[in-house]
DNA sequence: TATGAATGAGCGTTCATTCAT
DNA sequence: TATGAATGAACGCTCATTCAT
């Protein structure tokens, strides 16, 4: 179990993704995803150790992704704002460009088990991480506030990203999330004491 | 079925939270509750018409009054400053209250269904609502920027609120929520605009 | 319990059959026919010992009156042939002026266990008591054949009658039962040998 | 679900009629079926839909065998009489082969709700068919009475059959069933105007 | 007598996981 | 490796019956 190579267990994680986003967390039986991974439901078990295992990996996989795609826009010589901005930037094109994969990780997941959350939280981190080093940056530079509460300052960031896409999906795409970055990034900045006024 | 009267009702909302919040969302079945309350497992069906209904009237119960504390607050003549930062320090006292309403509400009760959570939004709806006037006026009186996407900003609060109070949880209520209140208020407050340097 | 008096109790008997007719009878629940008969769910306890109790004193009760009336018609001074007829046609006049009694003695009291099937086949002797004796006089008249089987004899005009009655139900009442007693009672005769080519 | 194959689904069906015959139609649950067969619960899912599928696979299984049975004699070049009292022996026989199917047929499936007599009504349509063919061949041949009524005549054959049966059963199969075939022939013969006074 | 709120045993069905092939 | 038939624990809900008032 837990052997991860070969084909199949690419095919078990987009089969994930797929199927929970068109079933539905709670409907998104092991036999369905295995069904549509065109593999034997035994198979799985094979490639991981248990449903949640699934689900992780998911997880794993597609954030992992995710986080390397917008560290690698990072590491370039920008501006704070300029850096906040890209990340806000590339984490809306990423899941504007992968509904299902927005479905599944603003939606779906957050109806699992408080404990596959907690490891999902884990898998965060890195990402947290980031905007704490932007965070911190900002004030070393002077571009934010002294006294600004740098905790807060990075949950600020990402509930309000988080809260963002969740009303784009709620409201089913009527919007292009691309559009709210700048603005986003906009109130943000200027909530951790930079001058903006000038970009918005 | 759905007849609320007596004391029974309560104590198996007052049950439904306990128990939600000790054995997680997928481990409360009614049978457990109805343990909690001190009923049998039949009596929870002449209050409610199904489990779901226990749980949508957990939130409808406990968010209505939260809501409606909220409201009273601010309809004192506060300023728009005051207002943002009552209603940010009435939600975090609230929760700080109950930490086991706070656990249902932030994590257990995001792990129902869909269709559950639709309800929930409806409830919601409400205090929402009462986000958007705030922001009006804020527009209105010329304390927020003139170009500021209300419903960004509505996300922004929403968003950052329910990021702190989970963060708060997941840390295991190792620090006081009350506390952030007023930088959270202020980093809002500055977000979209406002003049806050002096109260912070 | 069991106490049989006042007028509760023939409400209760007259609301198990419209309810039973009108929903079936695993639709038939004890509070269902306490509602309909305008009493307490308890109060069907102080009348009836348990819910087959209820079912069992219907047959009684209906049935009872039922055989009453057709052997009150027996008595006057027929022919065995005109006996037989107006057994048949007494039955089908019978059911064919309450439709839910007919629902409930053909179809729906069958769905009963085995054990109350017994107990009514019990209240059905009397019933069949009635067809032997005629059996038994026509033979001794002469009118049908000495080798006829009595108890075959009696099988035969109870199933027929039966089926005719289940029969005409299942096929709504489409057409008039009453017109099928002579072709019935004439079939029957002949089946045991009386001449009755006259009578057709 | 519902795949009819190898031998767990015969065995299923065994099962079910024997644990009917043995405890009644409504105590017959599930896990009673399946310990019988000799499989878990959930292996009942894979050979049927639900319980009712059960019931109706039951009934169709051995209904279709026990038609066949009948039809097979039946298109042997036969008087009228002849292939009337075919029928007869013939149903008395399978009966009295399989008492536990009799006890089924008889008397535990007829408990069933009126949804799922429905479904063995349509499987009894073929039986009745056969026995509307007899009829008409019996006035088209000049052996039954010219003003023989054909539907009721059929609900004679049928309503006597049945009767007979079932008196047979409640009397704990005390007399050979098999020697009942003759008389009720004869006796339904000559209700429908055959000369059969010799064949006695 | 009469009430009706409360009880709790009972059951059909699902689905993650196993294992013989 | 791969299969997929088989497993069986788990749970929401109903309803006949009781009993305090």
């Amino acid at each position: 179990m837990g052997k991860r190579k070969g084909p199949k267990y690419e095919q078990i994680i987009e089969a994930a993704v797929d199927v929970i986003a068109e079933n539905g967390y709670y409907n998104s039986q092991v036999s369905k995803i295995a069904k549509r991974a065109g593999v034997a439901d035994g198979t799985i078990y094979l490639y991981f150790a248990n449903k949640e295992d699934v689900l992780i990996s998911v997880f794993e996989e597609k954030m992992g992704q995710f986080i390397t795609n917008i560290k690698d826009e990072l590491t370039s010589r920008l501006s704070v704002e300029e850096k906040l901005h890209s990340l806000v930037a590339n984490h809306f094109r990423q899941l504007s460009l992968s509904r299902n994969l927005a479905i599944v990780t603003q939606l779906e997941l957050r109806q699992s088990s408080s404990h596959l959350r907690k490891q999902i939280n884990d898998i965060l981190k890195e990402y947290l991480l980031i905007m704490d080093g932007l965070i911190e940056e900002g004030k070393a530079t002077g571009v934010f506030s002294d006294d600004l509460n740098e905790k807060l300052a990075r949950q600020m960031i990402f509930g309000t990203i988080d809260e963002v896409v969740t009303t784009w999906i709620m409201n089913e795409y009527r919007y292009d999330l691309n559009e709210l970055a700048a603005p986003v990034a906009s109130m943000l900045l200027q909530g951790f004491g930079a001058n903006v006024r000038a970009k918005q």
